[in-house]
RNA sequence: GGGCUUGUAGCUCAGUUGGUUAGAGCACACGGCUGAUAACCGUGAGAUCGGUGGUUCAAAUCCACCUGAGCCCA
């Protein structure tokens, strides 16, 4: 590779990427000597049903920084990429492509299982290409080749471990719980699919009264869902709310206070009179009377045996704004109400099955779909005379996103890992992670605190399958957790011993109850897919790899992963383990990409960015940057791809452009590699301008390693872009330059020793600014220094204390300070900086001066001023101060102004004539008396005010032959007369500028020696002056002569100061 | 509905245990510097610190409520 004299950063990313295929980069990383310590990493699977997208890449990005940074510094890492493969999302993406509808039962018969499971490999495989891809294109550094899929046999036989321990722990049992049920597909869905779904439907709306066994008294409960009386266990009220008592006709009701109105109205009941009022808390574990226990065998039994069943409960959950205020809870067709019984130890029957019909326990409802029972509820009730109003609603419900049918809500059978049991282990596993940030870290052990069972079974089709049998004929279950058992255990394998586990497969085994010899049912579940990335770091690894490396010294996923992958991922570590071990030591949570207005990218607004056609567009290592450099990894981050192309090309444009500076002057100057810093600083080659900008590499290598390791790799980012363009570009490149630029022999060495500098800076930079950039740095690595075969072979710098300077840095600080000040002084006197003058006044804080002193050289010449005069003040301000500048004879004029808040009072009806006299006062006499008599007298003819120095404003301004400009405690005067001299001098450098920016306008290189240059139009005056100087001229411009007539072939219309010329050089 | 987080200049972000006049960068205007650079320097304009109320001698900072946004859970 050859370094271009343009940067192409596209062109500069194929030009990597190609060397990079040609070289087995983890094999030489694995057998340099310098990478000694193996860790291990372990990537977060992304679902392999949708294309990469902007949102990715950040994550991506901040892995393979970590992944590079820590290869750097001497680690070989394990970084294997992974990909997520099963469940609902790549099962139904298969149905879709298939082009099949209806029920999962409907389903499997018109395709066949096996038909589905090879549509969601086909599917698999398809968007991993791309995302196989868009890693290359990113410069991932993932070993494909070591990629571990959730689907493979070997992994579900190794997940199948967790299953093992958790088993044998007694974490692991059967249980139920309540999920939203298409009755038309016959499948459960997830909370997101029944979010999708919600519309205005209607539904019957009924109220309904039941007596209390020990009172005369009615509670009217309402539902929506008649049939669900068949499963009643509970009356809801909320305890904080007041219900009243009402009399009607003969009976008394207990209705919610804030609905008593609209009810009456709804039930047409004018003629009520309220008795009683109550909270809802009072009435707390009230028996009540199920008016259809006659029909309900199952439902009456319950009654009689369990004293807790049909009584009243109260939950803040209750709605007291709908209905009656009063809600029956039904625990097998409500989510909470399920949880309610849980907690209460309330028993339930569940008499619904697959088909959502009723089955013979629903008594006189056997049979009938359960909507369908809701005309036969409401007729037993009117007959039993319990009715009391059945209407209609109309409410948001949600339906089934693909048949449209209304969900139901069932309680189904399941397996579940009841993490409870495992007491405090997870808590305490967690608790001993780094999270970088304290906001996740909050978030994330709150979630663990709740030990929600996880029910880790679904009824699907493409999963890691649930290896645990049924004997339906005596109820036996048993466990096989490896291919080797089952096939031991197996009295067929249609499909041979090398069976895939998944099902279809699997479902063929044949397997013989032990006890009763009859032929079990393998559980028709599989497992939930967070489950199997969850099972990663055993699954993905081996034995070896996982004994030795995890827990993992790093992990990093979205924020969103907190209840997903991190927390599947810590619950199986603790249960595989049955310790309270984290299989990671630190997890860093990563905010969300969103549009460059702050919107989330969705489809449906789209604004989602393709990450493929965004690398293609714009370059990759900008992209990287813009991700590191922008935010804290921690804030969602808004992408715009202006803002990428602004400051994030500037830092990386001027980075190579340094390079090539260095490469194409040290070249010219015969550079070679023994010219080190080190040889320099033998020949004492070393001047200020090089301590200064060494010492500040050496604390720039300290604070970004100690960024990288808290993650705050945006403040890296950001330090390592001030010094590229604050330091390097801005300061130390103009300062050496004039040094560069002579070709003097003798002052070779030094120009070899600046080279020397400059490429210790470049080198290291490029090396701490890889894990960010890596083709860029990669790049010019290659193309500069080249000394490893690839820059991810080199070593983090270890910051050297030898040349950290600090009072070198504070000088020469002080000095850009002065120089900058100095040129705000000069912007207003109208004064270009590059106008030679005759004279500077500093004056700086005490102990400044000494520190200038070292730098009087560069200080001439930064200020361009013939001499300088540095004076050290006391801090001081006001009237002190100008004492204090008066006193020392420095070029001021006091300048005062009247305190009028503090005056007023003082002057009264006196003011005007006040201000009349003050303004016909000279300022210094004023100051004169304040610092002789402590005030002012003024003499107002009738009567004297006395006024002190807390009466006026005290400051100054500039003599006229001076122009000034002050900061803080430092002010700088410019002399501001120029002589003819300095004004030739300065003519001259305006005119050379301008022919300079020609020479580059005409395309010419800047060691090309050219003919002559041509200067026309000049004034009489000034054309004296340049003439004069036309030696001087001809060295800046690099042109053999001057020509002052019209021989050029063309010109330039130029304007200088307001005179029109022109210009040429040829 | 609940939990966690967040709102500072047109944009992107700093702002310490509460403490003088709330800071940078980008963009804008004017001027300057420059033969590596799409850089940089100076001056200017630009902020009721989401809103309301409270605690305090003192609030961007602490508290309460309201409001917009994000994530998770229901």
């Amino acid at each position: 590779m050859e370094i271009s004299h343009e940067f192409n950063a596209k062109k500069i990313e194929d030009e990597v990427r190609n060397s990079l295929s040609l070289i087995d980069l983890q094999k030489l990383i694995f057998e340099s000597t310098d990478k000694t310590k193996k860790i291990v990493f372990i990537e977060g699977p992304p679902t392999m049903n949708g294309v990469p997208h902007a949102g990715h890449l950040r994550g991506r990005v901040i892995k393979d920084l970590w992944y590079r940074y820590m290869t750097l510094c001497g680690n070989k890492v394990i970084f294997n990429a992974g990909w997520d493969t099963q469940g609902l999302p790549v099962e139904l993406q298969a149905e879709k492509e298939l082009g099949i509808e209806g029920s999962k039962s409907e389903v499997i018969e018109s395709a066949g299982i096996e038909k589905i499971v090879s549509e969601c490999k086909k599917i698999v495989h398809r968007f991993n290409e791309k995302w196989v891809e868009a890693d290359k294109m990113l410069g991932m550094s993932f070993n494909q080749e070591k990629a571990y899929w959730t689907y493979k046999d070997q992994y579900i036989e190794r997940e199948w471990q967790y299953l093992k321990k958790a088993h044998e722990n007694g974490i692991l049992s059967e249980g139920f719980r309540v999920v939203a049920y298409c009755p038309s597909c016959q499948t459960s869905l997830s909370h997101s699919e029944v979010n999708q779904g919600y519309e205005t439907v209607q539904d019957p709306s009924l109220y309904y009264k039941v007596k209390l066994q020990d009172e005369d008294l009615f509670l009217i409960v309402w539902t929506t869902m008649p049939f669900t009386l068949v499963t009643d266990a509970m009356v809801g009220v909320n305890p904080d709310e007041n219900y009243v008592y009402v009399n009607v006709i003969n009976e008394t009701w207990l209705v919610g206070e804030k609905r008593l109105q609209e009810f009456m109205k709804e039930v047409k009941t004018e003629h009520y009179t309220v008795t009683k009022t109550i909270k809802g808390s009072e009435i707390e574990g009230r028996r009540y009377v199920h008016p259809l226990l006659d029909q309900i065998p199952e439902l009456k039994e319950l009654a009689i045996k369990n004293p807790k069943f049909h009584t009243t409960v109260a939950e803040s959950f209750v709605d007291i704004q709908t209905g009656s205020g009063l809600v029956h809870l039904s625990p097998v067709n409500g989510e909470e109400d399920f949880e309610i019984a849980k907690k209460r130890s309330i028993p339930y029957n569940n008499p619904i099955n697959d088909e959502a019909k009723f089955t013979d326990k629903a008594g006189a409802y056997a049979g009938l779909f359960v909507r369908d029972a809701d005309e036969r509820v409401i007729d037993a009730l009117r007959d039993r005379g319990a009715l009391v109003k059945i209407g209609k609603i109309k409410h948001q419900y949600p339906l089934c996103w693909r048949s449209h049918h209304k969900l139901l809500w069932l309680a189904r059978r399941g397996f579940f890992y009841f993490l409870d049991r495992l007491g405090e282990k997870a808590v305490e596993a967690a608790s001993n992670v780094e999270y970088f940030f304290d906001q996740p870290k909050n978030r994330f052990l709150e979630i663990i605190k709740d030990k929600h069972p996880w029910g880790i079974s679904r009824e699907r089709i493409w999963g890691c399958p649930l290896p645990c049998w049924n004997c339906k004929n005596c109820g036996e279950h048993i466990w096989f957790f490896s291919r080797k058992e089952i096939v031991d255990n197996a009295s067929e394998t249609p499909d041979g011993e090398n069976f895939e586990l998944h099902r279809p497969w699997i479902d063929k085994i044949v397997i013989k109850c032990k006890k009763c010899n009859s032929k079990m049912e393998r559980e028709p579940f599989v497992l939930d897919t967070w489950h199997n990335s969850g099972a990663a770091p055993y699954a993905s690894l081996t034995n070896a790899e996982y004994a030795e490396n995890i827990p993992a010294v790093f992990l990093t996923e979205g924020i969103d992963q907190t209840r997903g992958w991190a927390y599947t991922l810590l619950m199986e570590n603790v249960i595989f383990n049955n310790k309270p071990v984290a299989p990671f030591k630190s997890f860093l949570f990563q905010g969300h990409v969103l549009d460059k207005n702050g919107n989330k990218m969705s489809k449906s607004l789209g604004n989602v960015l393709d990450a493929i056609e965004l690398m293609t567009k714009y370059p990759v290592d900008l992209i990287r940057f813009y991700f590191i450099w922008k935010s804290s990894p921690i804030e969602p981050l808004n992408f715009s791809t202006d803002e990428l192309m602004s400051r994030p090309y500037q830092v990386l444009s001027t980075l190579y452009h340094l390079h090539l500076y260095l490469k194409q002057n040290s070249e010219y100057d015969k550079f070679e590699k023994y010219h080190t810093l080190e040889w320099a600083k033998k020949k004492d080659l070393i001047k200020s301008p090089e301590i200064w900008v060494l010492s500040k590499l050496q604390k720039l290598i300290s604070y970004v390693a100690e960024s990288q390791n808290k993650c705050r790799f945006h403040e890296a980012a950001k330090a390592l872009d001030d010094f590229i363009i604050n330091s390097v570009s801005q300061v130390y490149i103009p300062i050496t330059r004039p040094e560069i630029w002579a070709e003097d022999e003798s002052q070779k060495e030094r120009r070899l020793a600046i080279y020397a500098t400059l490429s210790e800076i470049l080198r290291v930079f490029d090396i701490m600014l890889h894990p960010i950039c890596p083709f860029t740095t990669a790049y010019l690595y290659g193309t500069v220094f080249g000394q490893k075969k690839t820059i991810l072979l080199e070593n983090w710098t270890e910051p050297q204390k030898a040349l950290i300077n600090d009072s070198v840095e504070e000088s020469f600080d002080l000095m850009k300070e002065i120089v900058s000040v100095s040129a705000a002084a000069r912007m207003k006197g109208k004064l270009k900086r590059r106008w030679p003058l005759n004279e500077a006044i500093i004056c700086v804080e005490k102990s400044q001066k000494q520190k200038l002193e070292s730098l009087s050289n560069l200080l001439l010449s930064q200020l361009n001023v013939e001499k300088y005069n540095i004076t050290e003040l006391e801090k001081k301000e006001g009237l002190d101060l100008v004492a204090q500048l008066l006193k020392l004879n420095l070029p001021i004029i006091p300048k005062v102004e009247l305190e009028r808040k503090k005056i007023g009072p003082k002057a009264k009806q006196d003011l005007p004539k006040l201000l009349t006299k003050f303004s016909e006062t000279d300022p210094r006499t004023i100051v004169d008396d304040l610092l002789q008599n402590g005030s002012y007298i003024f003499d107002l003819g009738t009567n004297k005010i006395t006024l002190d120095k807390e009466d006026f404003i005290i400051d100054f301004i500039e003599q006229p032959e001076y122009t000034m400009a002050k900061r803080d405690s430092l002010i700088v005067f410019v002399a501001s007369a120029r002589n003819q001299e300095m004004m030739a001098r300065g003519l001259v450098r305006d005119v050379a500028r301008r022919l300079q920016a020609l020479r580059k306008e005409r395309g010419y290189n800047p060691t090309d020696i050219l003919d002559a240059a041509y200067i026309l139009d000049l004034d009489d005056e000034s054309l004296e002056m340049v003439k004069e100087r036309h030696e001087d001229l001809a060295f800046l411009v690099r042109v053999k002569k001057i020509l002052f007539e019209d021989k050029a072939k063309s010109y330039k219309d130029d304007d200088l100061d307001g005179q029109k010329i022109r210009i040429s050089v040829e």
